[in-house]
Order: structure tokens, then C-alpha cells, then sequence
DNA sequence: GTGGTCTAGACCACA
DNA sequence: GTGGTCTAGACCACT
């Protein structure tokens, strides 16, 4: 996939902080493989003209991307997706559990049981 | 119930805000019904003391239960909680709809389908 | 231990980031028990003052004492050592590990034995 | 040895600087005597292609090994190791002086004493 | 050109 | 008062 424009299809909001937002779209780009192993990401200074951004803060997204072992930074040449497959799953398997974990504690919080919260979630439409 | 109290059985975490987590305790308690219709709650201050918390933080809460609806304020009598069954269920529906919302955003931008988030789902023990 | 002018007894120099160094102390100090469990540390601003250091560097490095789980901090209150024994021994642990496999690999790579290694260590004096 | 092919047994780490890792690599090399006295070394280009890195990264590797005496170039024949014993013992000597003054200020930053340290060294599988 | 560190200073949320 | 986010802009190391 083309990532010399990613930043331009991000929709940031001010009301949650930005680099968390910049974090977000990246991780979910990757687990959805809408970027392939081993492919670069626009250069921070690319990223933050994109979105209109101050380099800094998209730095701080990149560097916690890097911590997750979800990207590597070679000197001087950019910030490339990982290549190990392992490492997406990983990554994409704590994001689901993370969303699943919260939503049960939500439900369980409003007094539902499994069988409620399971019938409302088929009668909402997807797509 | 006794909601004398109250507080005394809400855990805080001291990283999070503490008046979003007393007005998500407090939602959450009157949507499972232990809390009855038209109960007392128990005053800024007892509730500050019970939670050692600074009673600014309480009145944040409890301010913004009753633009919710939730609660009545009665001069020199206290703060009760609503006595229109109807209130109640809108909120309970509105906080539901909500936790559903967010997780089929989550799992979708994962790039999963409801058929697949469904099946993890019932994968996870909820006891 | 008084942890009020804790800043004041750090060293440091320019040509490691500054962020690193501030972990450095604070992560030793702590392995070294000069700072209790649950203790406060003195706020970002005052830091940054003792140090004479732009707060955002100290920020850094306190952001990071958090994610390793050796600090807590709680809103408008400041930031404490964390309260867990474990957390403080398991700290103590990497960082002692991580010395010795450094050490290990340094001298290997010069050739160097376990026996040759151990012989050069204790004639050194430590004091 | 043959030192033609010298470059395709280093393993770079992208995430440091590359020409630091070269000059490791050199210089624990010749303290371990896998490259003899008056050996000659690939030339900057040969290295470059094998390392698949920059002829600037490895120049400047080079140029730091010739300032601290350990190699020689001479005009239109290429780079070789020095022919001194004496310079090779010294620049050991350097190496393994620094590891354990490292190792030594690391330990004691931690509270470990010289008895703790040297009975964890001996409870790690050096092979 | 790339990423990384640091500063100065604004503004916000929380207690 | 506390920590947290963001900006603008400088300067550095590396390729």
C-alpha cells in the first residue's frame, strides 16, 4: 500500500489528545493490513504537515508505536513497520481483548448478563 | 438499600478523574437498581468523607447528575434520586447504547466483522 | 527520607540525554531504598527548578517512571513511589540483570573468560 | 585470517549508530587476535558494499581507529592493523578497564555491594 | 534528508 | 497547586 499520503485520510478531533489519536489510526491500520510488514511510514515531518500538526506530536505517537515493538527507526532513513507477523498479532489480539474486556465491564456495570448484551448486539446493523 | 453508605462501596483509582468515576458509579448503581426510585443519596459532604475526596469533586458529579435527570436537589432536604421509572431506563438505554457503539467502532476498526466479534465473545467467561 | 531537595543531589551532564539521566537517579535512588515506598518525589516544576532543566525534559522522565510501574501519580496531587515491594524488586532485578549481560558481553567480546573476568573484578578496589 | 570477507561476519543493529558498532566490532577483533598484526582490512568501499551501509558511515569508523593508533593507512595500498603488540595490549587493556569500571559504578548505583555482585556474576552461564 | 533532545511558553483538566 | 498536551523553533547525530 501507498503510505506517502496515510496522514491525509487520519480524522483527528481536539477533544482526545491528538498523539493517542495519531497511535490509534496507525495500530488499526496495521492490524487491519492496510500496511503491509516491513513498509515505511511517512517521515515525522511529512506526517505532521499532513495533518497539520506539530512535528513533536507525532513524534510522541511514533516513539510509543517504537516502545510496542510494533515499528523500527532506522537512523537517518525513516520509521518502517515491523516485519514480524508475530509481533501485529500480538498487538492486534491486546487490542481486542482490551475492546472486549471493557465492553463485558460496561455491560456487567449496567446489570445485563451475557445473553442480554449478546441479543443487543445482533440487532445493530454493522455495515 | 441503604444508601447511607454509599460511597463506602465505590473503588476509585486515583489516575483516572474521580468525579467521572462517582458519576459512572452512581449511573451505574441507580441502572442496576440498587438504588431505588426517589431514594436519598448521600450528601457532598458525607460523600467526600466516605471517599476521602475533596467535596469540589463530589458537587462536580452530582452537578452533573441532575442536568442529567437523574437526581433531584430539595432545598435543606438533599439530593434524591429521580422518581420517573422512565429516567431511568433512557439512562440505562443511553449508557447500553453507548458501550455498543464504541465496541463495534473498536473491533471494526481491528478490521473485524460482527461474526467474528461475536465469536469472541462468547469465548470469554463473564462469571 | 526527605525527598524535598532530592533534584538538588543529581548530577548531571550534557552529553547523555538529560530525560535518561533523571531516570537514571530516580530508578537507582529507588533500587537503593534512599526513597520509600509510597513517598512523594518532588513535583515536576520543583524538579526542574533543582535541576535547572525546562519541566518538559523532567516530565519525560517521570512519564517513563510511570509506564515501568515504579511510580503512581495522582491527579493534582503529584507523583509517589509506588507502593508495591515487588514492583521496586522487580525493578532492582532488570536493572542488575541488565548490568551483568552488558558486562558479560563486553568482556567475551574482548576475548576474555569467566575466570580471567573474575580475576580482574576483584582486583579492583570498590570502595 | 582472512580478513577480505571481514565485514559480512558483523551484525548491525539499525537502532544504534552504525559506526560506533563497526569501530566495536574492529576493535574487539583485533583484541581477540582474530586479525593478526600488520593484517591488512577491507578498504572503505569493500566494507561499505558487505555491511550494505554507507561509505561516509564506515570512513568515519576508520578514521577513529587510525586516531587512536590501532590501524595505519598507507597511501594506495589500504588500511592495516598496526604492527605493535604494545598499541593492541593498550587499546585491550582501555576496553576491559572501561567494561569493568561500568559494570562496577552500575552495581553500586543499585546498593550491591562487591560480595552480591560477584556471587550473581558466578550464577550466570557464560557459555 | 532522517529521527532525537531540549527549551520556552501557552493552555487545559483536576483537586 | 498538580500533571498533561501542544506549539514553535533551535540544535544535534546519523546516513
Amino acid at each position: 500500500m501507498n503510505t506517502e499520503h496515510l496522514g491525509s485520510r487520519f480524522q483527528l478531533d481536539l477533544s482526545k489528545p491528538l498523539y493517542e489519536q495519531i497511535l490509534y489510526q496507525i495500530r488499526h491500520a496495521v492490524s487491519r493490513k492496510e500496511i503491509a510488514l516491513g513498509e515505511k511510514i511517512p517521515s515525522i515531518r511529512e506526517m505532521a504537515q499532513q495533518l497539520k500538526v506539530n512535528p513533536n506530536t507525532v513524534m510522541r505517537a511514533y516513539q510509543e508505536l517504537e516502545r510496542d515493538g510494533l515499528t523500527e527507526t532506522r537512523r537517518g532513513q525513516g520509521t518502517f513497520i515491523t516485519t514480524s507477523p508475530e509481533k501485529i498479532n500480538q498487538v492486534r489480539k491486546i487490542l481486542a481483548e482490551d475492546a472486549i474486556r471493557g465492553f463485558i465491564a460496561s455491560m456487567k456495570d449496567l446489570g445485563m448478563d451475557q445473553a442480554s448484551a449478546k441479543k443487543m448486539l445482533e440487532e445493530v446493523d454493522w455495515s
